[in-house]
RNA sequence: GUGGGCGUAGCUCAGUUGGCAGAGCGCUGGAUUGUGAUUCCGGAGGUCGUGGGUUCAAGCCCCAUCGUUCACCCCA
């Protein structure tokens, strides 16, 4: 065997067994979107470079090492997006679509990041992207809160917790920044390697950390719900009230930071711990200043992504979290002198009965094997055309999950019989 | 980018102090001519991830490399 090419590192392949749930999850999510009046864009997958240094900061991981960034033939810089936001507010920009009061948007497809694999972390990943511009109000916040928990539900998913937090307005989080360096610095001997290295460039994200040495320092340090802007924290106020209303219940968690820098405000994310360090199933948050960043209109901004593959694995062994693609009826061929017939006999049930899912059987092979095939395929019922069926004009029908014995039926019948049995 | 575990049939995995490559499931053929699931009998399918090295002899020992997995980091 000459050596075999593989997939890339970090990107797999769903397999036919896989899909099912997928397809589960892509319909329910959309369907709960649709009903919130959501409205589904599509953007590319390749996008300049520079949109996403400009959008994410060119100091977050993510820009820093993690893009899948080439050169195009003409020289220009173009990187495999590393994630949606950007690329929708860019498209947003282009068609004018902000001069739209209310603008809910959402997208799915793949993500690429050049990380480590591991579990729950692959090099490319699949998102839902949920986004909503022109709205400022915690109102707007509260209602995409309640749609991503409402989606949950209709997965069947019980375990995920919400965990929710405020940064404030820009100011107060440059502020609180200043605040966070102020106090490491005066314990810099006490600080990690890696939180050493955070504190100019990303001094939030030292509260993140998950050595067992730095909690205390940690648990100590100010905290960000203390430099909350007035506005700030009457928004956050307002907005846990509103989820009280509905009944969904948070964690707040001053710690929780996120890693992108357009965030402010409003940031939350819904943690699983069935997935081990990967726990992040959807995160999202405020955004106000992006749009205007790009040369747009001030315009208000808030959303969040989910990792399908991270759901998927959530929903994995649940039988009733795939879409059904098990054939109903299963066509035997006993003679090859039968083929036309049943050809013609089948497409006739495909315009008749268009929600029947049939599978002819195809390449001969004797009777039993026939049989054997139409019982690992699942179906309901086994149609049968041989000599015998040709010189009579009929068809057999074997029911194959119930011990009904064997009829037949007229090939003019044969859909009128079939509509009735299906029917039920 | 850093550190640990693991790579043997399509899948899940055995393989002893280095001595002829294995099982279960799956696939496939058959058990008196056209009837599935259970049962019984047969068959196909492997450069043992890849490349070097040690040895009379390597799936097993050594080195490298790729992949995978888990954690750090980061995030969906």
């Amino acid at each position: 065997m000459t050596s075999t090419i593989k997939t890339v590192r970090g990107m797999h392949d769903t397999l036919p067994d896989a899909s099912p749930t997928w397809q589960f999850l892509e319909q329910t999510v959309s369907q709960t979107l649709t009903g919130y009046g959501y409205q589904q864009i599509r953007m590319p997958v390749v996008e300049k470079t520079e949109l996403f240094e400009r959008s994410l900061g060119e100091t977050t991981d993510i820009v820093s090492k993690e893009m899948y960034t080439f050169t195009d033939k003409n020289g220009e810089m173009l990187t495999l997006r590393p994630e949606g936001t950007a690329s929708c507010v860019r498209a947003g920009l282009e068609h004018g679509l902000f001069q739209t009061p209310a603008l809910r948007l959402w997208y799915t497809g793949p993500m690429f990041r050049h990380e480590r694999p591991q579990k729950g972390r692959l090099r490319e990943f699949h998102q839902f992207g949920v986004e909503c511009y022109g709205l400022s109000g915690p109102d707007i916040d509260a209602e995409i809160i309640a749609m991503s928990a409402r989606i949950w539900k209709q997965l069947g998913l019980n375990s995920l917790e919400l965990h929710l937090n405020s940064l404030g307005s820009n100011e107060a989080r440059k502020h609180y920044r200043q605040v966070l360096v102020d106090y490491f610095q005066s314990h810099r001997d006490r600080l990690d390697d890696e939180s050493i290295n955070r504190l100019d460039k990303n001094p939030l994200r030292i509260l993140d950390s998950k050595n067992p040495e730095m909690q205390e320092l940690v648990r100590l340090a100010p905290s960000m719900s203390e430099s909350l802007d007035a506005e700030s924290a009457d928004h956050f106020a307002m907005l846990q009230q509103q989820l009280d209303a509905v009944n969904i219940r948070y964690t707040i968690n001053t710690r929780l930071v996120r890693g992108l820098d357009y965030y402010n405000r409003t940031v939350f994310e819904w943690i699983t711990n069935e997935l081990g360090a990967q726990g992040t199933v959807c995160g999202g948050g405020r955004y106000d200043g992006l749009v205007e960043k790009f040369g747009g209109p001030a315009t208000p901004a808030i959303g969040f992504g989910m990792g399908i593959e991270r759901l998927v694995s959530l929903l994995e062994n649940r039988p009733e979290a795939r879409i059904d693609h098990t054939p109903h009826i299963y066509f035997i061929v006993a003679s090859a002198n039968a083929m036309p017939t049943a050809l013609a006999l089948s497409e006739q049930i495909r315009d008749e009965l268009p929600k029947i899912r049939l599978v002819m059987h195809c390449g001969g092979g004797s009777f039993k094997s026939q049989f054997k095939k139409a019982d690992k395929s699942g179906a309901d019922l086994a149609l049968i055309i041989g000599d015998n069926e040709l010189v009579q004009q009929r068809v057999g029908l074997k029911p194959l999950r119930t011990d009904t014995g064997q009829t037949d039926v007229s090939w003019t019948d044969l859909t009128a019989t079939l509509r009735q049995i299906f029917s039920r």
